[in-house]
DNA sequence: ACTATTTATCGTTTATCGACGATAATCAAT
DNA sequence: ATTGATTATCGTCGATAAACGATAAATAGT
């Protein structure tokens, strides 16, 4: 089945194509894969759903253990999506409020 | 340096926790990871560019060989976020209206 | 100093990605 | 049927992701 379902017009029309670069395609790219795993996801609606941080109570929201779901979280830090501060023994987790704007503004402005 | 920049309360507060699952995770997770390598990107913005469809040229617009942009944009296709229309020899590319309203609609609703 | 609790990191295994060249497949036109 | 042009697929390689258990690191409280 040749799929057939949106019109396309022939290839003409065009005349600037190369122009298109940009590095913010990296900068989308990077943040599009922190959350390209149905985990982290997860992990960061947790995060916005309780409006402030949640510690280890994350690996009991998950079925994985838990040395995944801080493998998990330190990618949506590394990404900028996710915080972590320092409470007692524990860590507290919350939404990092910039780089999670950042990434619904480069999907929107797409 | 111990991040410290967004005021983190308490992980009190809640009560629901476990009830934040969703499918559409997998969903956005699956969109995501279609747009999570900066060529993919820029290809979906190439493409989104020139509002019509696009066919070698955009082998020619990236510094890629022919085999792996096919590869990236199969990827894109199975993802539902374009769509390939057979044209001859060649093939046009466009954007699948559907699945990319359905990326931005799941990162906006976030 | 020791213990208990919590989280991060290490080391390993398995699976997948990303890139390429080479090859196959498809179609128009002769 | 053959050729030429275009695109997809295959096979391979190195690099990286994803998961886990085990261990280390940090801290509060005896």
């Amino acid at each position: 089945m040749k799929t057939r379902r949106q019109k396309c017009l022939p290839c003409s029309a065009g005349a600037g194509l190369e122009v298109v670069s940009s590095d913010h395609d990296d900068v989308l790219a990077k943040l599009a894969w922190a959350i390209a795993h149905p985990a982290r996801v997860r992990l960061l609606k947790i995060l916005l759903a309780k409006t402030s941080c949640v510690c280890g109570e994350l690996v009991d929201a998950m079925p994985l253990s838990q040395s995944t779901v801080s493998q998990h979280l330190k990618i949506l830090k590394e990404a900028g999506l996710v915080q972590g501060e320092i409470d007692g023994p524990k860590v507290c987790y919350c939404v990092n409020k910039q780089g999670f704007d950042r990434l619904k503004e480069l999907v929107r402005d797409l």
